[in-house]
DNA sequence: CTGACTGCAAATAGTTTGCATGACG
DNA sequence: CGTCATGCAAACTATTTGCAGTCAG
């Protein structure tokens, strides 16, 4: 189960922020990828809906969306950010190929016993984590072999 | 056990690059600190040492000692790129306080299981991962009660 | 209607590159 | 001594901010 755009648009309504008509067309653009965008690549999709929208905007409204944590925001390698949307409730890592950037999702990730142990030996209050793996895809490293 | 200077001069020396009174600099500032910096943050640590030191040095020492893998990168949050010097053989992980930035690290993980289980499912070759905990540290949670 | 949202331009921050000079090995 | 490293300045990229006009509710 993902989020549809009417649900994200509940929660903005819910969080006091304004619908507009960019909002909805980053929203559209986000959830239809099921790749992690870049902001940059997130606003070359918007502007073949309507090319008047600025990149100002989809900053803006990804600082919202992660705000209410509609969109989760990656860590892969040297540079940052890219955004994809949430799964609600269940939460997911990231399975990421270091040659072509596939990312691949997966949600089983029982670090429950860990973060208890964790969490005592630290009295930590622990709030979350970041998981990603890191690797060779199977096209490219068949890629690999090959050329 | 944690790499000494020596040992790094080393690494470089294997690795071909020369040792510069500037690189030994930065690996001084690096190894002496047990706190993640960032380039701009190691910078004003060399720059008490030798203030001639520009923080371009900095940039291209921190991508060979990272290329060496003597240093490790970190993913916190938003903004990126922060530096410790590595553990050699252990591999660690990181659990951050989202407050005051305290980071301490752990080393027993025990992400072999999924990991080979994503690796089958995926046919991916995974060669790492990161994985980081965030959460309140003692201090600040006291404080956050307190204030 | 009115405050929130948008787009532009400019500011800022972080990082990389070109080039002449300097120093390690 | 030759080659690699340094420092400066400038280029670049990513992100943020100020402001006047516009629009959702």
């Amino acid at each position: 189960m993902v989020y549809t755009e009417k649900r994200v648009e509940n929660a903005l309504r819910q969080g006091g922020y304004k619908i507009t008509p960019q909002r909805r067309t980053v929203i559209r653009a986000i959830i239809h990828s099921h790749e992690h965008l870049t902001p940059a690549e997130i606003h070359k999709k918007v502007c073949r809906e309507d090319p008047r929208i600025g990149l100002v905007t989809i900053y803006r409204t990804l600082e919202i969306l992660a705000e209410l944590n509609l969109i989760c925001e990656m860590h892969a390698g040297g540079n940052c950010r890219s955004y994809l949307m949430r799964r609600p409730v269940e939460h997911h890592h990231h399975l990421i190929c270091s040659d072509c950037g596939t990312v691949i999702d997966f949600t089983d990730c029982d670090l429950g016993e860990l973060e208890k142990k964790l969490s005592k030996e630290n009295s930590f209050k622990i709030s979350g984590h970041i998981l990603e793996f890191v690797g060779q895809c199977r096209r490219c490293r068949s890629k690999a072999v090959a050329g």
